[in-house]
DNA sequence: CGAAAAAGATGATGGCAATCATATTAATAG
DNA sequence: CTATTAATATGATTGCCATCATCTTTTTCG
């Protein structure tokens, strides 16, 4: 090979970086092959060297976008005491600053809707990382590990659907107001939890 | 005028209705002005007699489907016992049936991280429209209208990151068990708040 | 230093889209 | 029945986009 070994690996991290950025942004259709390529700092022609299709890109980059997301909150939280942890997630990502910065956010609300309607390829790739998704939220609800699920898929849920709303709302006051609707929510139902589970064994006790 | 008086509000009503059937399948940008028309029995050309802009029609169609929506759960509701209306709200909004058919069911999953992208002037419109939907679901809430509207709120999110995340699983027993865990999460919810009216009753009574 | 090979650039190509100018059709008033 | 006029159709026009064939540059190995 005559370009040093890791050029062509470089590029190929630049172009995905960029595009998982910009089409969190823009939408998984909102910007072209050139324009993806122009800001890695190349032009359009060398694309197919990289990547079999502009569909193909698309999935890498929002891996990438979702391996690089799960990882740093991954990195925040293990410095928190564990009761600190969802707090910690669920602030973060019901910030102004989440909404205001799709680019750098989370690629589910910012695409999830269009990923939707592509092939069962495309989607699987999307569901497969929703998946890591629920499982790190899992991990900081404690006790039965299928209620932990059950309840991180509603966090979850509630989350995206909120920075959804929120985002559709703009960034005033009736915006701002939803992200605290749905913080307040997710955390008061999670100290809520384990109360029903104490009833719940109280409940068993008694029929013992 | 030649044509008789409701030719033209009757076609232009006809293209409003199939277009926001097709764009909620397919998305804001995911079909062309001839494939709208041709769905409407015309061609591309009249287009311009009826809207300014191709981005006119999407809000004209999208403010079309949100009303048809609310005004149908409405009708269905007034139909109900008062206590059994929150619970048919979220069962139907977070169906398979719904999931199934985004061409036919609530165009904010559908449309909303596009319009979220789109000018101030379109996102207004959404805004208004998302502001109906949460003062349905709020009067489904009794009790201190705040509190209402702030449960109105989660519970939406909830089911729009539901319906979302249900999507991007697909339609098998993962996408059926998110649908599961967003209905019972709402309802679990509606169910405990009275239980918190209560003590916070009773703590001003005792403060008092 | 020169040849080889890979990375990237240039420049089609063909398709599709939005918009608009102009022609045609249909309905009604006189 | 004919002239008028509004509704719709035809057919550009312009621009963008994904893809690909071919050319140029860069680097390293012999």
């Amino acid at each position: 090979m005559r370009y040093s070994k890791e050029h062509k690996a470089e590029t190929h991290a630049r172009i995905v970086k960029k595009a998982s950025v910009r089409l969190r942004e823009r939408g998984a259709h909102g910007i072209g092959v050139a324009d993806l390529m122009k800001e890695a700092g190349l032009t359009h022609g060398g694309f197919y060297a990289h990547f079999d299709s502009r569909e193909a890109l698309v999935v890498e980059a929002f891996d990438y976008a979702m391996d690089r997301s799960i990882a740093r909150r991954r990195q925040q939280i293990a410095e928190l005491a564990p009761e600190e942890r969802l707090a910690h997630l669920v602030d973060t990502y019901l910030s102004p600053q989440h909404r205001d910065n799709p680019g750098h956010g989370c690629a589910m609300p910012a695409l999830g809707a269009e990923i939707a309607r592509e092939g069962p390829k495309t989607r699987r790739a999307f569901a497969a990382k929703l998946d890591d998704l629920i499982n790190m939220m899992a991990e900081q609800y404690p006790g039965d590990p299928e209620v932990a699920r059950k309840q991180a898929i509603a966090a979850l849920a509630t989350m995206m659907g909120t920075i959804l709303m929120s985002r559709i709302a703009g960034s005033g006051d009736v915006s701002d107001e939803f992200l605290k609707a749905g913080r307040d929510t997710v955390l008061e139902r999670a100290a809520a939890q384990p109360t029903a589970k104490r009833a719940a064994a109280k409940k068993a006790a008694k029929t013992a």
